[in-house]
DNA sequence: CTGAAAGCGCTTACAG
DNA sequence: CTGAAAGCGCTTACAG
């Protein structure tokens, strides 16, 4: 296939100057540019990226580690990276870390070797490995957080207001009457997990009841663990629940499925992270709407303009996520009792 | 940062000594490896793969295009391919097509651009351009499709067995004893969603039924003409449906519950697709779980072995479908009533 | 076994 | 305004 020399060869110019038609980079009079036009097509011209880059030092590539795609929070997020990416030029090369910090680092240096301009993490629990961090900084690639932080990287982050979420969810339980409010945990090992559970008991302490620790399952943000969750709490008699993502609500309700127990007469619940099937499918669950898309659109946009100004202040963006109100929390029941 | 020179003047070495022992891709007596291998380590050095594939002529990237990682069929497939691509050392360019036509070829380009090895595709809808199909032949890259196909494209493909699943699915009801059995279908550009029309007529017929014109819908596989399809073909009275995906049935559910048309009761229902959250909500929904992990982790495999292997032959994989019965479709209440 | 040199395909000062 | 030349950071015949 026809590279720079062979356009120039044809249009009688010199590689610079196609280089300067193809880039728009300089002044080029109206003949030669003609006739390189001519040539590009003629010859099905394509520029190689890769050499651009070496010779740039930029790729316009920009790297993605998400826990995993397959989760039902994540895909979201990746679309509106995606999008916001390649509306700026840039490309998205996509991992999944598992949460694994042997998994990221692995990543995260095969991204650096294929020399990305920045890299959108939502952090393993753990820490970097220093050698990395001193790769990140030498290279100059730019990193930006998600989701989750880890105050040891300083960096851009943007985060969901996931305490400020659950503790609105919580108070609306606390408002609807219930008193045994009990709470599925996600792992401790994640600022998400540790902000959602202080909601939580902000929420509770709000409302004068104290926090029982019978009443809380540490979960693992998996499915399983929902169901878990589900075996050991209902037996604890709760009127209602907190479950702190909505992979492990799944689980949950199947445990409340399998034990009869009736959603919300029995106990209602309240979960983060709306879904389009919990609309239709009983119960409608109660739910945290975390701006998935959003959350992924400014990670991405931050990002670009990290790239752009690398000295620049850090920044830290946090996002509203609204509750969404369905029967799970038995709204519609209290409000009928009080009348 | 060091480059392979600075490791060189370092270890007192050429580059290319340095470079086999990177690589080991020669003997390298002891002695240099070990300078070298010491000189890599205080200088922190990573080799750029951008040069590297500049030179080599191989970027071990992959591209892989669907039309949106947002919509709940895709993630795992992504998943898939992405454990198979990194397992094999290969990285994923993710994009989303959104069926576009337009997008997609401009993704194509770009990913041409970038010297992927190999691409996999899930086609929208329409040929490609003869100017793509030429950039992609004379650059060398691999292309597989992947669940639909276009026949115009000469290449590797793994797919589903549409047809099958739907036949089943239906047969299931036909077997239940539904006579009016309606259909949601997707967009008949899409070569999925006739051959699950496919099925769906020849389940009819194989029971003895008149394909119902005024039970059909076309749908477009979106959450929304789901909901559409519902309000249209509720009032045509159907004893049972089959939605060609799950979006739609989510949308046709919420359809259902607005009318208070229970299901299965008043209406069953067969869909395709596999979620966790339908065994725990209700109505659980019967329905073809297509193996999505695979047919990533499928697409991948069968791209990187014709990377490997530019002449052989192409390859045809299409993916089994089990059916798994759950309550929408009537199974328990037909089967005691049977009794 | 090891190194000098050319080549991969671009961009970008720098002359003219 | 345009081109010759060096440079980006590797790999790979080819000598020796």
């Amino acid at each position: 296939m026809a590279n720079i020399y062979d356009v120039a060869r044809r249009a009688r110019v010199s590689a610079a100057t196609v280089s300067a038609v193809v880039n728009d980079s300089a002044y080029v009079s109206p003949r030669l540019k003609g006739r390189v036009d001519r040539a590009i097509d003629a010859l099905g011209y394509q520029p190689n990226l890769l050499a651009r880059s070496l010779a740039t030092q930029q790729s316009y590539t920009l790297g993605l580690i998400v826990p995993d795609i397959a989760n039902p929070f994540w895909p979201e997020v990746v679309r509106g990276a995606e999008d916001r990416a390649s509306a700026a030029g840039y490309t998205l090369l996509l991992s999944n870390s598992d949460d694994d910090p042997v998994k990221e680092a692995r990543y995260l240096d095969g991204l650096i070797a294929k020399r990305v301009d920045g890299i959108i993490i939502a952090k393993a629990p753990g820490k970097l490995a220093p050698a990395l961090m001193k790769q990140l900084k030498a290279r100059g690639v730019a990193l930006t957080q998600l989701l989750r932080v880890n105050d040891l990287l300083r960096c851009d982050a943007v985060l969901l207001d996931d305490e400020e979420a659950a503790y609105e969810g919580v108070a609306h339980l606390v408002r609807l009457g219930y008193t045994r409010i009990a709470i599925v945990t996600g792992p401790p090992t994640l600022s998400t997990a540790v902000a959602r559970e202080k909601g939580y008991e902000a929420a509770l302490a709000g409302g004068g009841l104290a926090a029982d620790p019978t009443l809380r399952y540490q979960g693992d943000f998996g499915l399983r663990s929902g169901y878990e969750a589900g075996l050991q709490l209902l037996r604890r008699r709760p009127d209602a629940i907190f479950v702190s993502n909505s992979l492990m609500a799944v689980g949950f309700v199947k445990a409340m499925r399998q034990y009869q127990r009736r959603c919300p007469q029995d106990v209602a619940i309240v979960t983060c992270d709306d879904h389009a099937w919990m609309e239709s499918f009983s119960p409608q669950l109660t739910t945290v709407n975390f701006p998935r898309y959003e959350l992924g659109a400014e990670g991405a946009r931050i990002l670009i303009e990290r790239i752009a100004h690398p000295d620049a202040p850090a920044r830290r963006v946090r996002l509203k996520s609204p509750l969404v109100i369905r029967e799970s929390c038995g709204y519609q029941l209290r409000a009928v009792s009080h009348a």
